[in-house]
DNA sequence: CGCCAGGTTTGGATCGATCCAGATCGGCGC
DNA sequence: GCGCCGATCTGGATCGATCCAAACCTGGCG
C-alpha cells in the first residue's frame, strides 16, 4: 500500500523487514526459508511487511552464510564458423530454462583456447558456482578428471567414453539411435545404398552414430562395404566425400554425422545436376537453422536439447543434495525431423 | 613448495594466509588489492603465501563487503527456429570474452516470454548482478524506461529509437550503413536495379536498414519506385516478396535486411531456374552460418559483434566508475562479407 | 495451582572479506 | 638525542543473512 520506492535508495534489508513486522531478524528469515516454523498471524505480518518493502534477500550474504551461490557454471565453446553446429544457442537456452526452475542461475565463462582447465579453477576456489555444467567430454579431455580429483560438483553432457576415467554423472543423446532412426528412415522408403558421410575414426562420438547406420544396414542384411567415408568437419570435405562416394559406389541416399557435411552433400549433387530428394536422399544431424532454412529442407536428427538440460539440472540438484551417492547416466534419444531432402517412397 | 592439497578440504580463507605469512588479515587482504601500500619484502612473503596455500578471495564475502558482485545479467531471448538468426551465439560469446578481461563474468537468465521485465527485478533487488546489458531495444520496449527509473545501471545493444525515453548508455551498429554499403557493392558491379527486401515499415531497425539502400540509391540518381517490400522475418516471406518483384519490377539484385529473407530470396531464383549471382545477385544481412554454409555463398553485412561487445563492457565500466557520468552512445559500423551470390562485374 | 512439553520467538555468534581509525616503524632535520 | 611525518601494519567493526542455543509463550495435566 505505501509503495513509495521512487527513488530506489539502499534495498531494505532483514532488519528492515523486522522493524516493521515488530518481530526479530529471525523469525523474518524464518519467514522466508521454513514458513511452517511461525505461527499463521505472524507469518502473515511478516509478509505483508516483505511485500510492503519490496524486500529480497541479500544474495551475497545469503551466499557467505550458506556456502552456496546457486550459480552454475558453463564455459563457453568457441564458436566455429563455416559450419552448421546449431547446438550452443539451443543447450544454453534450455539450460537456462531448465535451470531458473530448479532455482538456480548459469554463469558463463570462458578461458584460453588451448588451456581447457582455465576458468574452472578460479571459480572453484573463489566459491563462486556451485557446480558446473561440461560440455565437451571428447576422449582425452581433461576437464571430467580434474574436476573429478578435485571434487567439484559437475555433470557432463556427454559420455565418459574412456572406461579407465573415474565414473561422473552425465547426461548424453544416443548418436547411433539417431542414425539408425535415419538410417532405417531412408530404407523404409526402398534404397538400398545407404552411404555413410562421417568424421574420422579416432573421433568417438562419430563413430558411435556411425554405428548405428551400419546397424541398421547390418539389420537388413546389406553390405556396407565402400559406403562410408570419413572426414573433419567441414563443407567442401563433406562435398569432396560424396562426390568420390558417387563414383565409387553409386548410393541413392546419405546419412551424416553433421549438417555441416550433409550441406557438403548437397553441393555435390548440384554439381552434378542430381535432384536432391528425388534423384539422391540426404539425412544430416543437429537439425541446426541451416537445416531449416535451406531449399529443399534438409531432414535432420534432432538433439533433444530441452530435455538434456532438464535432467542435467534434474541430476546437478541430486549431486548437490547428496554429495556422496552414486553418479548416474542418463541416454535420450533423438528425433528425426523429416524435410524434402528426404524424397519420395521408391518402392 | 607444499603443493598437499590432493583432497582440496575448506577453501583457504585470508586469516589461514595471514597466519602463514605471519602478518595481519589486513596486510593480505591489501597485498590482493592494494599490492603498493606494502613493504616489498613483506608483499613477497605474503604473495608466497598465497601461493602456497592457493588462496583466492571467496566471492561472497567480497561481495557482501564491496556492494558489488562483478557479475553483468544478461537475459537470454528465445530462439527462433526456422530462422537463419545467429547473433545470439556470436555475440554472448564475445560478451563472455569482452567482459572476462574486464573482471567479469556473464550471467543469463530468463523469465517469462511474455513479461519482458522478468528476471530483472529480483536480479536487481537481491543485488545479484553490478549491471545489466539489454538488448531487444525495439520501440516501445520497456526494459530501458524502466531500468533508467530504478538506477539501475545498464548499456544497451541497441540504440534508443524513441527521442521522449530518457537517453541511456547504448552500443550499436549501423544497419544503415551496412545495407548502403551492400548496395553500393552491387551498384558498383554495374547494376541499376536494386531491389530491397525488409521488414514492416512499423520495425524501426528494418526503416533504418532499408534508409542505407534508398540513401545508395538516390546517390546514384535512380528511381526506386516498387523497388521494394516489406514483409515479416520469414523464408517463406523473403521468397513471395521477392517472386513479385521480379514479376513486377525486374530487378537485377536484391538487398535484404536479413540472411533469412536472403534465402527466401534464392529459393524464387532458383524456382526460376536463374543463376544465383551471374542471372541475380543477392546481398544478406548478419552474416549468420546459413550464409557461409549455403551454395553459392551468401554474401552478407556482417555486425562486428566482436568489437560491440568490448564497446559494452568499455561503457559499463565507466557506468559503474562514474555513476553519475553522461551515458554515451557509440556507433560501429559493420563489414560486408562478399561472397558469390554477389555474382561477377556486369560492366 | 504449579509444572512440563511443544510450539514460537529471540539474541548472539558466525560466514570471510573490506573499511576505518589508530598503533607502530623508520628516517630525517635540527 | 629529540620530535615529527609519512610509510607500513594492525585490531575491531561491519556488510546482511543464517546457525545455534536459549528464552519465551501456551495449553494440558496431575
Amino acid at each position: 500500500m505505501v509503495e513509495s520506492r521512487r527513488v530506489p535508495g539502499p534495498p531494505p534489508t532483514l532488519a528492515d523487514v523486522a522493524e516493521r513486522a515488530g518481530v526479530s531478524r529471525q523469525t523474518v528469515s524464518n519467514a522466508v526459508n521454513n514458513p511452517d516454523l511461525l505461527r499463521a498471524d505472524t507469518l502473515t505480518r511478516v509478509q505483508e511487511a516483505i511485500v510492503e518493502l519490496g524486500y529480497l534477500p541479500n544474495r551475497a550474504a545469503r551466499n557467505l552464510r550458506t556456502r552456496a551461490s546457486h550459480l552454475i557454471g558453463l564455459r563457453m565453446q568457441s564458436v566455429q564458423e563455416g559450419t552448421a553446429n546449431a547446438t550452443g544457442d539451443r543447450f544454453v537456452h534450455s539450460l537456462v530454462e531448465a535451470s531458473r526452475e530448479a532455482g538456480y542461475h548459469v554463469l558463463l565463462f570462458s578461458g584460453e583456447v588451448d588451456d581447457p582447465l582455465a576458468g574452472y579453477e578460479d571459480l572453484l576456489r573463489s566459491t563462486a558456482v556451485d557446480a558446473f555444467v561440461v560440455t565437451d567430454t571428447y576422449l582425452g579431455n581433461p576437464q571430467a578428471s580434474w574436476l573429478e580429483e578435485r571434487r567439484a560438483p559437475f555433470v557432463a553432457f556427454g559420455r565418459p567414453w574412456s572406461s579407465t576415467a573415474p565414473p561422473h554423472a552425465w547426461v548424453d543423446v544416443d548418436g547411433a539411435a539417431g542414425c539408425r532412426l535415419a538410417a532405417d528412415h531412408l530404407l523404409d522408403k526402398g534404397h538400398t545404398r545407404v552411404a555413410w558421410v562421417g568424421w574420422g575414426d579416432d573421433h568417438v562420438i562419430g563413430e558411435d552414430r556411425r554405428s548405428g547406420w551400419q546397424q541398421a544396414m547390418d539389420a537388413r542384411g546389406l553390405d556396407v562395404t565402400g559406403l562410408d567415408a570419413r572426414v573433419g568437419d567441414t563443407v567442401v570435405e563433406g562435398r569432396e566425400a560424396s562426390a568420390a562416394l558417387l563414383d565409387t559406389a553409386a548410393p541413392s541416399a546419405f546419412v551424416c554425422a553433421s549438417d555441416t557435411l550433409a550441406m557438403g552433400v548437397l553441393h555435390t549433387l548440384r554439381e552434378r545436376g542430381l535432384q536432391v530428394g528425388d534423384d539422391v536422399a540426404v539425412v544430416g544431424f543437429d537439425d541446426s537453422q541451416v537445416a531449416q532454412v535451406v531449399r529443399p529442407g534438409l531432414s535432420s536428427v534432432r538433439q533433444p536439447l530441452e530435455q538434456v538440460a532438464v535432467e542435467i539440472v534434474r541430476a546437478l540438484e541430486a549431486l548437490l543434495a547428496q554429495p556422496g551417492s552414486d553418479p548416474s547416466g542418463v541416454l535420450l534419444t533423438p528425433t528425426l525431423e523429416v524435410r524434402d531432402s528426404s524424397g519420395p517412397d521408391r518402392r
